[in-house]
DNA sequence: AAGAGGCCCTGATAGC
DNA sequence: TGCTATCAGGGCCTCT
């Protein structure tokens, strides 16, 4: 599911709700996700306070007292939800893909704080947690990964380096987390509407100004993406403001064959598939 | 090294 | 209604 906008406003619920919080008890219902929670995990946790909530790119990170981090990836389908103990209600901003009610299947992982249940649901299980000992070990962890369009190192100078001599499309390195991260399947056809590129068009071949444009518009859509508090593009049917709203302002994801929403564009919206993954351009006002 | 493709999984929806 | 096929917001791995 989520991209880099709604693994930030899941970070800033979380920051709100548990930070300099103590956990209790972790209770592990499936360790069955991308890899496989260790029988030490609940042990490692437990009696540790939540002293930060960050996010790097998709990943949110807690800092734990000790020094440790747990990494939570949300993969396609996963979300966390907090849980008031007593009332068993729901908080907001938690939960993209499903309704405000717990899901009754797939909660893999209960951490336990003093009023609330962190729960962690993946019904597809292409998510993880993991636990790393320390700063370096973190850094390690995403040592593969490119800079976050609001980087400073994702400037003109690093995007022409990177991309000069590449044979592959622009549209499979917005998805290049190597390239850059955060950016996902949907914001990538976003961004490359607001550039007037053609998502096929061969990454060596973007001008200068091209370049330009894609650098400042990967940043202007995942802002606004975060400021309309994320897009939820499943389950509508609970939308008692706890979705995000962005999925209103797609120009392109998911509007096959409807009009472009480019001023004077009489082109139709198309859909290329590649790789299992669905893009989508206007091939009149893309060149 | 870079690029193409497969695969990990469940659930919602479309089409018959 | 009940089957089957297709598709989904990601990333890792292998092969060429």
């Amino acid at each position: 599911m989520p991209e880099l906008p709604e693994v930030e406003i899941v970070k800033q619920s979380l920051d709100k709700k548990i930070k300099q919080k103590k956990i209790k008890r972790v209770i592990i219902k499936n360790r069955n996700l991308r890899f496989k929670i260790p029988l030490n995990f609940e042990a490692q946790l437990k009696n540790q306070i939540i002293t930060k909530i960050s996010r790097f790119s998709k990943y949110i990170i807690l800092h734990l007292s000790n020094g440790s981090y747990c990494i939570i990836h949300l993969g396609m389908s996963g979300t966390i939800h907090l849980i008031k103990k007593d009332k068993k209600k729901e908080f907001t901003n938690t939960s993209f893909y499903s309704d405000s009610n717990l899901p009754k299947k797939h909660n893999h992982v209960e951490i336990i704080i003093k009023d609330l249940d962190i729960i962690y649901n993946d019904p597809r299980r292409f998510g993880f947690i993991i636990l790393v000992k320390n700063k370096n070990e973190l850094d390690k962890r995403f040592n593969h990964l490119g800079p976050e369009p609001f980087f400073k190192e994702f400037n003109l100078n690093y995007v022409l380096n990177y991309l000069k001599n590449k044979k592959k499309d622009i549209k499979s390195f917005l998805l290049d987390q190597k390239f850059v991260s955060g950016i996902g399947n949907i914001y990538a056809s976003e961004i490359l509407f607001l550039c007037r590129i053609n998502p096929n068009k061969k990454a060596k071949r973007l001008s200068l100004h091209e370049l330009k444009k894609i650098i400042h518009f990967s940043k202007v859509v995942l802002k606004k993406a975060i400021i309309r508090g994320g897009s939820s593009i499943r389950n509508f049917k609970n939308t008692s403001g706890k979705n995000g709203s962005f999925q209103k302002e797609f120009n392109v994801y998911q509007r096959e064959n409807l009009k472009c929403l480019k001023y004077k564009c009489l082109g139709k919206i198309k859909k290329k598939v590649t790789g299992n993954r669905s893009t989508f351009f206007c091939n009149i006002c893309q060149k």
